[in-house]
RNA sequence: GGCCGGGUAGCUCAGUCGGCAGAGCACGCGCCUGAAAAGCGCGGGGUCACCGGAUCGACGCCGGUCCCGGCCA
């Protein structure tokens, strides 16, 4: 089950699980595996995880870096013991990469963090970016014209690889788009839709929520941490901009909470361009009906 | 009341010597294989406060009006 942040979906999970006792949740989401963080994450509470057999929250510290590829290993584990005990799993979260990588067949080539680093140094600057990017479209014509000069992310990653394995980056895979419509194991695909001011009126409602239930201690307490907080943990939504203004970079908390509501709001709009172009998902229009809508996706599961 | 600074995209502001109106953010659309709540591409949007003038040509120069801020009285 997909969808956009703020559109129900652990909600109906949790309510699917409650239900349906031979269901089992695994969370599709790259924040709720940091512990600790909570409030920012809407993760559920401890209670709701242990009656919903929650898995995949809560995996890591913050202070550790986590992948794609970490992800995929623990969630295909995950979903593996649940149907080898016989039951159900129910996929539920919104970052579409790590569902991809799940359901998908992903293969990812190996890392090197050290190679990674003199990319970076190269593409830091304008003139290195473009010999990196002619170097790419030397190496792998392919590949280059699947990513945007200016994105040096995808680039340095791309060279990477290819520095790394001596092959085209692009030989790994066909790219998410051309990926086939075979899942590596039976799959329904069901997402959550809500009309976009629907949904952003939800979201701002939401970010609220988390600050009046403490959002900034929890962010105080992670800035406290002598063991520090990961590269791939501090940049979730919410904690990064409340970061920055407890660190004096953002002028005002009211600032940093409309940056946070603005950051959201955008994020849910990746996540929906991101699941509309899967012809696979199902999708139920949640915004009208809601109750119903719900009730009929319990019931196709088995619910009374 | 006087002096000075300002009024340009939804917001914050650039705009050289008078020559087709710009950026960042926001908004909309799209991309995505080991950071993915990340990273990136494209797009819509303007009575340049208003009125008049000189000029082939004004956001820019001249005169006036209105509004905002500061200093002086």
């Amino acid at each position: 089950m997909v969808g956009p942040t703020a559109s129900g979906k652990s909600e109906l999970a949790l309510e699917a699980a409650r239900k349906l006792p031979d269901i089992e949740l695994v969370s599709m989401d790259s924040m709720q595996i940091y512990r600790g963080m909570d409030i920012g994450t809407a993760k559920p509470t401890r209670a709701e995880q242990a009656a919903s057999h929650l898995h995949l929250v809560d995996v890591v510290d913050p202070w550790e870096t986590f992948s794609v590829k970490r992800f995929q290993h623990a969630a295909r584990a995950a979903v593996h013991d649940i149907e080898a005990r016989g039951k159900r799993a129910l996929l539920v979260g919104g970052t579409g990469l790590y569902v991809q990588s799940v359901i998908d067949d992903l293969r990812f080539p190996g890392e090197d963090l050290e190679l990674r680093r003199s990319l970076e140094a190269e593409a830091a600057e304008p003139e290195g970016l473009h010999a990196a990017y002619e170097r790419l479209q030397r190496l792998d014509p392919t590949a280059a014209a699947r990513i945007d000069s200016g994105n040096t992310r995808r680039i340095v990653r791309a060279l990477e690889v290819i520095e790394l394995t001596g092959k085209p980056f692009s030989s790994f895979g066909p790219g998410l788009r051309e990926l086939g419509s075979a899942t590596v194991f039976p799959v329904q695909l069901i997402g959550l839709a809500f009309p976009a001011s629907v949904l952003n009126a939800r979201i701002e409602t939401r970010v609220h929520e988390m600050i009046d239930t403490g959002l900034v201690d929890e962010v105080e307490g992670l800035r406290s941490e002598p063991r520090g907080w990961s590269r791939t943990a501090r940049q979730a939504i919410g904690y990064k901009e409340v970061d920055a203004f407890l660190g004096g970079d953002e002028p005002t908390l009211e600032s940093a909470i409309d940056r946070v509501i603005k950051r959201t709001r955008s994020f849910a709009r990746r996540q929906r361009a991101w699941f509309a172009r899967d012809g696979r998902i199902e999708w139920f229009e949640v915004g009208k009906n809601s109750g119903e809508t719900r009730s009929r996706i319990l019931a196709s599961w088995g619910a009374v």
